[in-house]
DNA sequence: CCCGTGATTTAT
DNA sequence: TAAATCACGGGG
């Protein structure tokens, strides 16, 4: 057996939720699932900059049972139910009570892939299978079981070390958060983060040079 | 373009 | 209580 890979740890998760969103591309999301590997490199990502952000569910402080786990310490797993149907996936991120997070919102397969397939019978190809944030919870097998996990500790959610410092920024396109038109002057803030050219991302950036 | 879907939030 | 909303995806 080769050596595991070093997760992403507090240190890392205490960090502000623009460092981390930038930081975790690249980076590699791991569920093991019945014994079984599923991962995949992560490709998109949004910050979400808590009370002051109107996009945010967060927004002025508002604290319930939804949102009660983005005030929980950086590292913290935020899964909930979007339109009834998607469970999307974030991370909590800076200290206790400060209720920022990261969305994931796209992977490129790396494992698993037969068994993101099973979840995802309509995707035709790799690129349909976790390329959006409700996507990608059905393809890594995600629920509200996996809300308010701790991910620099838990057996079978986190996400591996695979680069130790942030993509050049040449690779890294910033553009303005999707499905957040409602949120005024905020929904065309620059909190998505894209690897430029990368086929598994939701939407392409328009301002992306194909290159 | 439009709609399913259901928890959460907000308005009565 | 009831209505509106919603960090989406799939189909026409």
């Amino acid at each position: 057996m080769p050596a595991p890979l070093p997760r992403l740890n507090r240190k890392f998760y205490m960090q502000d939720p623009v460092t981390v969103a930038k930081q975790l591309l690249g980076q590699q999301l791991v569920h093991v699932v019945n014994g079984q590997r599923i991962a995949g490199l992560i490709v998109e990502t949004e910050a979400y900059l808590g009370e002051i952000d109107q996009a945010a569910h967060s927004f002025k402080g508002r604290r319930t049972r939804r949102t009660e786990t983005m005030f929980a310490i950086g590292g913290t797993s935020y899964v909930y139910l979007n339109y009834g149907i998607h469970h999307l996936f974030n991370i909590v991120v800076a200290e206790i009570d400060v209720p920022q997070a990261v969305l994931i919102r796209a992977i490129e397969p790396t494992e698993g892939i037969e068994l993101m397939q099973l979840q995802r019978p309509k995707a035709k190809q790799p690129t349909d299978l976790a390329s959006g944030p409700g996507k990608l919870g059905a393809a890594f097998c995600l629920d509200l079981s996996h809300n308010g996990l701790d991910l620099t500790t838990h057996k079978t959610l986190y996400v591996e070390q695979l680069r130790s410092r942030c993509l050049p920024k040449s690779h890294i396109v910033e553009s303005a958060r999707i499905g957040v038109d409602y949120a005024e002057q905020w929904a065309k803030a620059p909190l998505r983060f894209t690897i430029k050219g990368n086929p598994h991302v939701s939407v392409k950036p328009s301002d992306e040079n194909s290159a």
